[in-house]
DNA sequence: AAGTGGTCTAGACCACCAT
DNA sequence: TGGTGGTCTAGACCACTTC
């Protein structure tokens, strides 16, 4: 609308692909023409349809699958980081099928824990806690990994569960323990290889990162997690509260201010 | 670390002038080869050079400014959405030098407003509300734009004030007004084309998009904003409260999914 | 075997700005 | 004016999948 032919050739191409896929000429899932039959029908150059395709797969528009050709990628998800019912809740309710791939189920010794973990969880010497990494799925497609910590304390025998539930299901039914609140620090970041490897993504795709530490209506912590959500596939909303304002009291548990 | 030599000499590049920066060897603000020198340098073609610069470029680590080279980006700011005083304050309490460039100030009639503008401020017909665009700057770097509505009747002739200061320092000063909480929605996006306009920063960089609505102890609203601030130039921290936990009582004044 | 994306080359022209 | 980035070309080779 504001100069358009002064627009590079492959922003143009890229306006016109998502202009096909928003009019539902090309519908999701459908794939896009290849690299080099692009470049013949707009008579430009290989590398110049690349670049628009590249735009788009930024964007979450369009998405690459291995070394196969250019998608059109399903509907973001949203996730309500504030709205009672996790991610799998959410999910199932809109519709999609939630899963989860276990990466890493194991019992730490106090010795081998980051002082964050011990720190949040409020852990005395000698306690050991589980190490659970899982990789989210909603209908297969990965979206998120969790890397959480339990108390064995709380959970003796919590890795003999099926841990591709909901932990949250196994937490309330065998052991009556349910989230009162959580608090949780958000970050916007850039996937690094390691963590692309495990969700089996590209690296540098945006993502949220959050840290938080639930708790019980009783005030103990009883998880502490880091999960990281891509930025490209879901849409995240939170409820937070404001500058000035106090927190619930049960939640006040550190100083704001470290 | 996991097969080096394997990676492609553009990302080889990209990592070996990340670890100089790391190094301290290349200090923020330090002007990086011209494309054609790094070309030439390592004895590959601009094409591949330019790919690296644009990797540490996506993410955050340099800055192109104009049509100059790339130079060694400063540290990210850090802003914690949940602390006490807002953006202003905190730069200036990180010996940042914090600014604000007006971008729109007018007097906007009832009928004129979105309907999520007249609902969050519960405005009555006929009300007139004050709109403000500002872009927030950080030693005069464009890092976030604010696009807030103010109920004339709160604040008869705020237009009048000298609006590049802290608005909140306004609010407080002449009118008496302060925060007792706000709620928030956040959303991860990229930048479409309008706003990377006004924040005169490319396309599709990596956003932090905040809606809130702030309140008074009262509970009287008197502020909506829509702030969009760059995920490549600030790391956010938010307290939320999370799944199951209850929103202090002043601020649970919509249900919770409408 | 054919087609695909991922990477890379060695050029080119342009608009812009002060290196 | 000379150097810069922004864009674009017309090829190429490779690894991988099967479009």
């Amino acid at each position: 609308m504001t100069e358009p032919s002064t627009l590079p050739i492959y922003r143009q191409i890229a306006e016109q692909i998502a202009e096909e896929i928003e009019s539902g000429e090309l519908p999701a899932e459908a794939p896009i023409a290849s690299e080099r039959e692009l470049a013949e029908m707009f008579g430009i150059s290989r590398m110049t349809a690349r670049a628009a395709i590249n735009i788009l797969v930024q964007r979450g528009i369009l998405v690459r699958r291995n070394r196969s050709r250019a998608y059109v990628a399903q509907p973001k998800f949203r996730f309500d980081l504030s709205s009672p019912g996790g991610l799998h809740e959410q999910l199932r309710k809109a519709g999609v099928r939630p899963g989860a791939k276990i990466i890493v189920a194991e019992k730490l010794p106090f010795d081998a824990l980051e002082p964050k973990v011990v720190d949040a969880l409020k852990l005395t010497p000698a306690e050991a806690v589980f190490h659970i990494v899982r990789l989210r799925t909603a209908n297969d497609e990965p979206i998120a990994v969790e890397d959480s910590y339990f108390p064995e304390r709380l959970f003796p025998d919590l890795l003999d569960f099926h841990l591709t539930d909901s932990i949250y299901g196994i937490l309330k039914k065998y052991f009556s323990v349910e989230p009162a609140g959580s608090l949780q620090e958000l970050e916007i970041s850039l996937l690094d290889a390691e963590w692309a490897e495990i969700m089996e993504v590209p690296v540098d795709l945006p993502t949220l990162e959050i840290r938080r530490c639930a708790v019980t209506a009783d005030n103990t912590p009883f998880e502490y997690a880091h999960d990281i959500y891509r930025g490209d596939r879901l849409i995240f909303t939170a409820r937070t509260v404001g500058p000035d304002t106090l927190f619930p009291s049960q939640l006040r548990q550190s100083p704001p201010n470290p």
